[in-house]
DNA sequence: TTGTAGGCGTTATCAC
DNA sequence: GTGATAACGCCTACAA
């Protein structure tokens, strides 16, 4: 069933009945009735392939993540998605892993659909470094779509950012622990991504500020996974530490297993902070303060950014998204 | 750049330049490499537009589920997405929530999308009851695409069902429960869905194989929300009970918290299962004992069943799998 | 082995 | 207000 057929049964052109698929004002109210009449009764539907390839879209939006059976991507992912629909577009999903060769893969396969945008979702694509941040595979996809990123901040010709202001987060978290007397503080992480070095120069910032040192033996890096991260510091009797900020709560819950099998008290004799306000947080016993980037926000804001582009209006490329200390049990301040 | 710009650069006509593509046997080696030079050179990617409007599918599979922020479903989403991807498949997702008629909504939407298979996920979409399940809108699908049920069961004309046996799990874990002395155990669940009404079958049949009596009162409909079921519990101070059989972990993490709160032993005053093994699991304190309903080998199986269909091949239209109880602390059986 | 031509189902630009 | 008709870019008989 296709719109000549329509056409026919309406006894009218195939251009009037597009255009009463289109609701063109430019057609009389009663044929419009005759037409959709016609339709409904063979409930037709316009071809999708054939409307792409005549407009160049199929109103459907890229989005990748490294992995969405990630907490914290499949809130972002679950939130885009509703927002788009809102809008009327709908999302390809693609999990390209973390390794750069991939990540490159995952962009190139998915252009070749030909999306109206793409979503990166997570930091891990905005690269490690300010100089050279391997981003560049970003920069020319954004030539042939606009790229948006979510928590993660690539500067170019069309690709836009939104992010949380991690760095200020990690310092008024570790400034909280300071000033409630915490000496050694455990940089806990599982990446160098963007977002995870923002948190690491808070974390820096905030011991220096106070007057501590910054120690290599305090920065350590683990899987986020539970009982990974429970192991590894059982396995490291030897280092001294009386706080713990972890870049997810995965490896909080993890410090909080840790203290369990130490017999250690918790926040007494050992204080800790959790990233992302995720289930897990409270989960545990005691609950995990933990810090809340917002991820609500910073999808909604992309998918309003985006429809504004896509609509070519001017927007800022850079959008910085405050984030908020959850205070519960596993901090005494 | 298209086909015809490609065709004249390399000197010959745009079938040619189409059986390259497509990688035909027919045409000479040599031809095929000075195709393929050009091609390169311009990095020519051929219009999925125009060849889904040919070919009538764009390799693309509709998946939908209620909720992708939901742990047991972003496992889902990510292990079939890996699997349809090494099938050279691209995933559309739609979030649909759980009422009938955002169900059916958005199943009429990507049925517009002219996708090649549709995946549901969660047996919120297989209905409530045997007489009617609701589902109608599912079998008029299916004259359109092969549907495929995760976790849930539908019988009809081109609908696949993948499920894991959860009458048979629930009745083995309960009657653990039953056999190390509980007497008045509490069924937890968030919903009438497919497979939660199979765990309450099994729930039952355990009591009453085991000459316990089945009480109504100790049958607790709750949201999945951790302190939601901690506050509830602790709300109904007149309700005894020694053992909750959970249909979702973060139910079960509730339970728990409730324990904490009226200082009861786990297990030794109260011994709790949970459902699906996820993260959350193993974050409280003790861990949980949980049923593992091997999500992936679901998906695996469907996705693999999906292509024999999409070859023509002939498949059973319904696979019941296994699921496994992981004991950890919260049980003494 | 290669080329020509028709079809896939829309939208858009003209005329009328 | 409505109707022809030409794109859109690819695939695939059929012909050569």
């Amino acid at each position: 069933m296709n719109i000549y057929d329509i056409a026919k049964l309406a006894g009218v052109s195939i251009a009037t009945v597009s255009r009463v698929v289109n609701d063109s004002p430019r057609v009389s109210e009663k044929t419009k009735q005759k037409v959709r009449a016609v339709m409904e009764e063979n409930d037709y539907t316009p071809n999708v392939f054939a409307r792409g390839l005549g407009l160049d879209s199929m109103k459907t939006i890229g989005i990748i993540c490294p992995d969405v059976s990630d907490t914290y991507m499949a809130r972002a992912v679950s939130f885009l998605e509703h927002r788009l629909r809102e809008y009327g577009y709908d999302c390809i999903l693609y999990c390209s892993g973390y390794q750069q060769e991939k990540k490159e893969n995952a962009v190139e396969l998915i252009l070749k659909k030909r999306i109206d945008a793409l979503i990166l979702v997570g930091s891990t694509y905005a690269g490690h470094s300010e100089e050279d941040d391997g981003a560049d595979y970003i920069r020319e996809a954004a030539k042939k779509t606009p790229v948006f990123l979510i928590n993660g901040k690539i500067t170019g010709e069309n690709v836009y950012s939104v992010y949380s202001t991690d760095e200020d987060a990690a310092y008024s978290a570790v400034s909280g622990m300071i000033e409630s007397g915490r000496k050694r503080i455990l940089y806990l992480s599982d990446s160098h991504s963007y977002s995870a070095n923002k948190k690491l120069e808070g974390y820096e910032r905030a011991l220096r500020e106070h007057g501590l040192p910054v120690l290599g033996e305090l920065k350590l890096y683990a899987k986020n996974q539970v009982h990974y991260v429970r192991d590894i510091l059982l396995a490291r009797r030897a280092l001294v530490f009386d706080a713990v900020f972890a870049t997810d709560d995965g490896m909080a819950v993890g410090t909080v297993k840790y203290a369990h099998a130490r017999g250690l008290k918790i926040p007494e004799d050992l204080s800790i902070i959790g990233y992302n306000n995720s289930e897990l947080s409270v989960c545990c016993e005691p609950e995990l303060t933990t810090v809340d980037n917002t991820g609500e926000k910073l999808c909604n804001m992309t998918v309003d950014n985006m429809m504004k582009v896509l609509n070519g209006e001017e927007v800022s490329q850079e959008i910085p998204v405050k984030c908020i200390l959850v205070k519960r049990c596993t901090t005494d301040f």
